[in-house]
DNA sequence: GCATGCATGTAAGGAGTTACATGATTCA
DNA sequence: TGAATCATGTAACTCCTTACATGCATGC
């Protein structure tokens, strides 16, 4: 049986300790988010098949009076985890429409692109600070390597933004450069 | 009509010059590709959506006695296009196998990491290769933006691979430390 | 009594890929 | 003659998101 790439995700977080479903979504997006993310709608569905597969355990935990369903690896899914994790990553992909829109500034003569990568630069921004504000947690635990890429996260998008910032600047001073030229 | 993110993208691809279906194609693979896709099954039916909508207007070229049609921005296309250009981007993602695999590698003990790192490194590397190959094309022509994406590309995906090899030196040096003190 | 959070799930649909089918042309 | 390239297109499928429905529990 193939597994989705959504389905190592939960198996991944899984290795981690027990969770349930709604634990799982809290955890990605505190997490795996920034290169992986995954929604309710994948995970009830992948939960439910990945235990028909018998990868994983569900046992009914009822917080207070809700009900609640908690997973666990079983021996197999920890075997299947480990497979995946030895075969080479293949997929990398990226949907930047930022990149999209400078790359088709030229069709505004340029007036469009200072707004797109100061747009830009905000978003990675953003990330920066979410990821800053959980490094602290990563650190706190015993595994190494979420500590490892959110350090990843912090530095790359980082560089995103120090670049986007570069550029602007370069282009307003060639744009100034310019203007100066002609008047 | 709300367009989707690609049907920008022909748009984009025709504000640089009036192209067929498969140019579109061999010019997406060679330029956007690496921060934004497109296929076939995606363009031909967008080509025909955008024509009904009066964005774009095709025109039969054959070359030889293939047939072959040609599409061309209307007026109303490149409104739209620098409409578009004029908004913030949105869209930011990422699906990084290779940081999955390291997010996870704890699961092997760390031992399944400097192959996931190897790899990530070769991937990107890959794409620096590829890129520098292009950039002389970018400088040729007489579009700014396209050129500037591309340096961002190699000099992103050389931060990349340049991270990853850091890294595995890192883990490999605290491997020999961690092995130095227990023997 | 109501907002918020915990908890599980589904339906509909968007977006995109892969694989295939078709057929002409060019060049070795 | 056969491989590669040009050229257009579709069908089936995967993957994923959004929006919604449901209902209990907690705390203000």
């Amino acid at each position: 049986m193939e597994l989705s790439p959504t389905a190592y995700v939960i198996l991944g977080l899984l290795s981690l300790g027990p969770k349930s479903g709604y634990e799982i979504k809290a955890f990605v997006d505190k997490s795996t988010r920034f290169f992986w993310a995954a929604s309710y709608g994948q995970i009830y569905p992948e939960l439910r098949k990945l235990s028909e597969a018998g990868l994983i355990d569900g046992e009914a935990k009822p917080a207070g009076g809700r009900r609640r369903t908690v997973y666990a690896l079983t021996r197999e899914g920890r075997k299947r985890l480990r497979e995946w994790l030895a075969v080479e990553p293949d997929v990398l992909e990226m949907r930047d429409e930022g990149l999209l829109k400078l790359f088709f500034a030229d069709a505004t003569g340029g007036a469009s692109a200072a707004e797109t990568l100061a747009a830009k630069r905000r978003h990675h921004l953003e990330i920066v600070e979410q990821l800053r504000a959980l490094e602290p947690l990563a650190a706190a635990k015993p595994e190494r390597f979420p500590l490892l890429v959110c350090r990843y996260g912090i530095e790359c998008n980082q560089w995103m933004a120090d670049w986007c910032q570069r550029t602007a600047e370069e282009l307003s001073a060639a744009e100034a450069g310019s203007k100066g030229r002609t008047a």
